[in-house]
Parts: C-alpha cells; sequence; structure tokens
DNA sequence: TCGGTGACGCGTT
DNA sequence: GAACGCGCCACCG
C-alpha cells in the first residue's frame, strides 16, 4: 500500500471537516493539509473524488466564484451550496467575508 | 523519459 | 480594484 493517493487522502481529510453551510477556498485547503502552494493539486484531487463522502461542493477558489465550468457541473456545485443556505450574489460571487470556514478558533469566542 | 496541461494562489505592476 | 506572471505537483500521451 503506501501509495500516492495518501496524499489525496489528506486533502480529502480536510474537505469532510467542511461544515455545512460553509465554503473553503482550495488554498486554504491546501494549506491546512500541509501542502501550500499547492492548490491545484487540491482542485485534481477533487476532480478525482471517490467519494460521494466528500463534500467537494464546498471548495471554491480564492475569488469567491466556482471554478468549474456551469456545463460541466458548477451548476450542479452551486445548487448544493444554495441548499446549504449560502447565499451567492448578483455576480455569481459567494461574500467569503462571510461564509468562508475558520477552522481556527475565536479569539472572541463570541 | 520528456513535455504539456490543469476544480489555483499570491505578489507585483 | 484588476490584470499579468511565476510557482508547484500529479496525470496523460
Amino acid at each position: 500500500m503506501g501509495n500516492k493517493q495518501s496524499k489525496w487522502e489528506t486533502i480529502y481529510s480536510v474537505v469532510k471537516q467542511i461544515p455545512e453551510g460553509k465554503v473553503a477556498t482550495y488554498g486554504q485547503i491546501a494549506t491546512l493539509a500541509g501542502y501550500y502552494r499547492q492548490a491545484r493539486q487540491v482542485g485534481y484531487a477533487l476532480h478525482a473524488v471517490p467519494s460521494d463522502d466528500i463534500p467537494w461542493h464546498r471548495v471554491i477558489n480564492a475569488q469567491g466564484k466556482i471554478s468549474l465550468n456551469l456545463t460541466l457541473g458548477g451548476a450542479v456545485q452551486r445548487k448544493l451550496l444554495e441548499s446549504e443556505g449560502v447565499v451567492f450574489t448578483a455576480a455569481g460571487v459567494i461574500p467569503l467575508r462571510h461564509y468562508q470556514w475558520q477552522p481556527t478558533i475565536d479569539p472572541l469566542g463570541s
């Protein structure tokens, strides 16, 4: 065993931790998984998601937009997010200020 | 074995 | 605030 997929499993593990109604960026996942500056691999890993247990739709780019083309599955991703309570702006952008997942602990504990 | 491509991000201009 | 270029690594032909 010890195949290269172990690397992707780490990425999947982080994605699974994204709570419902929240989103995370590719770079954020890469950093949390210990692969800073490897956001591309995160995208590629999600492209080959082997299980439905992985909330791949909660991962978007740093611009707060869906990277996938609407003809590929971006429409599906958007629908999944909307069903979780995520609201898109008129420009089709998700306000990360409000919906980005913050694994770090609240400094104010509010 | 080598080169090009890709669900991206960040710094600089 | 937007656009351009470079970096980083795995997969395909």
